[in-house]
DNA sequence: GTCAACGACTTGTATGTACAAGTCATCCTG
DNA sequence: CAGGATGACTTGTACATACAAGTCGTTGAC
């Protein structure tokens, strides 16, 4: 199980930048050079660089050597399916106190999302989040019955179920969230210690394996002054792979978030 | 002005998607079917299917032919940096009623955001955007001055800021948005057109460009009912990249938006 | 009939080469 | 001294080739 060239090399020169080798405002070294230093060829250290590019580490263009940007260094796709790992990589200790798990027929916007028969079972659960022991977040999940399954066994206030489900070789392979606002109902004010009718960020998401299967659904509500959520998004100049990256990171709010305020 | 190879070949391919001459959940040609189609080498093609990839368009891996998801055909970079862009993108009828444009020295707040001295001037808008015809979101914008400047001679309830600056030359190449919910406060509420307090989505932004300096920042704040915000992400399959590719799709919710209840 | 092994096919990775196109510093001209 | 042309350097695009690694249908043994 050897790692490919071209992650190695990105892992290389992710690191260098994180530990401030090469100084923000730096340019790298060019492609040939890097070629040189490596004795590699010009493909994997392009796709290197890409992947930086993707995450919004590097900028540059046709001509102009890769630059280091001023870029909170973004965690890939995990960090956004996982409350867990954004908390960890945030510098957040996270918490979760479950307050059910079931196996029931599904409403039927749910089913219909999960790609169900009307009257197919599924798991779900609700829990509660916490970051540093205060409430943050209050989730809303549900399983396809084989995906689910083994969660009905598991330890849930142990950890992180994204964790726990690509262990046991489960492929989340894309997701979809849907941003909006929601006013606290009675059970959401209760849990997460707000008030009634208090603002809330919503993310509704549905996860689906490589075929484009749904496994997941989920309806998470934010107390907006503990957790809000960023993306990045880079318009691709590109090399290698023409695409449009977009690195994503949860990031976690100080409750005195500054506010942008108006005009 | 001829345009690289690979993006027209991803053109091409996707032109086929969209119109169902390849079905969903079948699968594409193989690599060197393609090289043979269109003559060309595989370099190419491979770009063209990573574009593809990263779009959300087609799934797959070592081995697996390339198969068409059922997906959202997500625009990229543009999609979400112009409101205007994705109202045309789903169907409905963009609008905006400029509030307010301003030359001025901006809080101190804004002016750190856009790494200004606190006493530089910037251009400052408040707009509120329509969706066939109705109130939908409320924008906040700071430009830094020599970028907002043209616009305070241009026709801003014309059409979209973000089209206008680009046929400019401004090179808008990276964002980073934050989103949360808060309290429609009474200006909100009058120019929206809802409850004070009601519950808002609101989406801050930093526009920067290619080396990172920043341009443009915005705090945007959508009704709920109107408008949503969604995001697909993929698990880069090309290994891990640990990139996640994310291609971006602003999506407006009709009002009578199905709700994912909860358990 | 079941299941394992095989083999054809496909994608992922890597190298080497070549040229086009953009950037930037330097030099030269006016 | 200012400003434009030049040329070295850099990234973007494209091709050809080779092999590794995974998938999947078929064959063949049991």
């Amino acid at each position: 199980m050897t790692t490919p060239l071209h992650l190695a090399l990105a892992g290389e020169l992710r690191q260098r930048i994180r530990e401030g080798h090469i100084a923000v405002g730096e340019s790298l070294p060019s492609e040939a050079q890097l070629c040189q230093e490596f004795s590699v060829s010009r493909g994997p250290i392009r796709q290197a660089l890409a992947a930086l590019r993707d995450e919004g580490l590097i900028g540059g263009g046709k001509g102009k050597r890769p630059v280091v940007l001023d870029a909170v260094p973004s965690q890939p796709f995990e960090s956004f399916l996982s409350f867990t790992r954004r908390a960890e990589i945030t510098g957040h200790v996270p918490g979760q106190r479950l307050q059910e798990i079931a196996l029931r027929r599904p409403d039927p916007t749910i089913a219909a999302a999960l790609q169900l028969d009307p009257d197919a079972l599924a798991v779900q659960l609700l829990r509660l989040r916490l970051l540093d022991g205060r409430p943050a977040m209050l989730e809303r999940m549900t399983y396809r019955e084989e995906i689910g399954r083994p969660l009905l066994g598991a330890d849930l206030d142990a950890g992180s179920i994204y964790a726990y489900l690509t262990e046991q070789g489960v492929d989340l392979h894309a997701a979809r969230h849907t941003f909006d606002a929601v006013a606290a109902d009675p059970t959401d004010a209760r849990l997460l210690e707000v008030a009634e009718e208090s603002p809330l960020l919503r993310e509704r998401r549905v996860t689906t394996d490589s075929v484009g299967t749904p496994l997941e659904c989920s309806e998470d509500r934010y107390r907006p002054d503990v957790a809000t959520v960023t993306v990045s998004n880079t318009r691709s100049s590109r090399a290698d792979l023409t695409r449009t990256g977009s690195a994503w990171t949860g990031e976690f709010a100080p409750s005195s978030a500054a506010e942008v305020a108006g005009a």
